[in-house]
DNA sequence: CAAAGCATGTAAGCAGTTACATGATTGT
DNA sequence: ACAATCATGTAACTGCTTACATGCTTTG
């Protein structure tokens, strides 16, 4: 369990109740988890099975207790140990990408098309990072470092998708260096309907 | 299921069996499954099942029976409509970055080295990719376009971890340029083992 | 003789997902 | 009247992972 940890880091700045990390994780751009109810409330039991979280039951009129996690000492320091710990290299798992290693049944014009949907996908996910991130401030960080790992975070993730662009685009330009010899092969003689093995 | 279709691609270009699937997926740079028993021959009875693949069944003296997988129409009909389906967004869930999000409870040292550590790390995969790609060339393409949209991935796969790496290149010269003060509260005052909420 | 390769498969588990269930309150 | 918000939780499933189990052959 690795949102585990990411919840802990939530609860270092102050406690929360689930329903609340729920929305951060749902509205944080940097945190890729969906924050179903399944996994936070579910460990959330658990951090507070092994003395990581401490609950305080706010009892209200009429509307369902709510539960506030307290991190506690012990939870600081797997905190600690956690972003300590060795980092791991990302795996890059780009589903577009494993659909082009197999574009070959495709005609020139499907697969132009392939690649402009995705180009388009990307334009609007940098756009709309970029929007969330100029109309919604995140609250004050702890410190100046704190505050420039923050920004970096952000445009590293705008970063990231800025780069599938970029090569989105050059292997758009590249397939149409191509000579016409081979783009005519499913553009003219067939429709695309797989040519055979 | 999603490697399903991974494996009909590679079925795509000619009869394999199970045993040689999972060597492909384990060697393959781009495809980033670890080409798992579990997953390969359930899939394959999955794709048997509904038709996409046909068995033939190769006794051998004295060694396991080849189960050699062959493509059908109806598998090649599923792989093009995968291939021609809208292409997902792919979410950047990088270990490392939601480390430095939680890194206020570390000193600038410890950052410092988390980053060095990190950076290695990403060096050392790069130019392991760059060796593989050169020594291992690809088998044969089915067309000069298909040569080109593999390359584009592999080219990718490196391009991705250089932009990681710039990245982190980044936020060290950001942190570089902080004024010193920022420097001091964890290097002088205290270890680093949490200076509190 | 041990290790690696050939070739199949099973078991157990983890981290994540969507969707369901309950029920009052507030806003349009 | 309908939807969204508050607030908890459960169920069922998917995709992927490591590790185990079997047994024979080739290579060092």
């Amino acid at each position: 369990m690795s949102i585990r940890h990411a919840i802990l880091g939530f609860l270092s700045r102050q406690p929360y109740t689930g329903y609340e990390l729920k929305k951060l994780f749902a509205d944080a751009l940097s945190f890729h988890w969906s924050g179903n109810n399944n996994q936070i409330y579910g460990a959330l039991i658990d951090l507070h099975g092994s003395g990581a979280v401490t609950i305080e039951i706010l009892q209200q009129e009429k509307l369902p207790a709510r539960k506030v996690y307290t991190i506690t000492d012990q939870g600081r320091e797997e905190l600690r140990a956690w972003v300590l710990s060795e980092p791991e290299l990302p795996v890059p798992r780009v589903m577009a990408r494993t659909q082009l290693a197999w574009a070959e049944c495709l005609s020139p014009k499907e697969l132009g098309e392939l690649l402009v949907t995705y180009r388009r996908k990307l334009e609007d996910q940098i756009l709309m990072y970029r929007e969330t991130l100029r109309r919604k401030p995140r609250g004050p960080a702890r410190s100046p470092r704190e505050e420039l790992i923050w920004r970096s975070l952000d445009e590293g993730a705008v970063a990231y998708y800025e780069g599938e662009l970029a090569w989105v685009e050059g292997l758009r330009d590249a397939l149409a260096a191509l000579p016409t010899a081979v783009d005519g092969v499913g553009g003219v003689a067939g429709d695309g309907t797989d040519g055979g093995a």
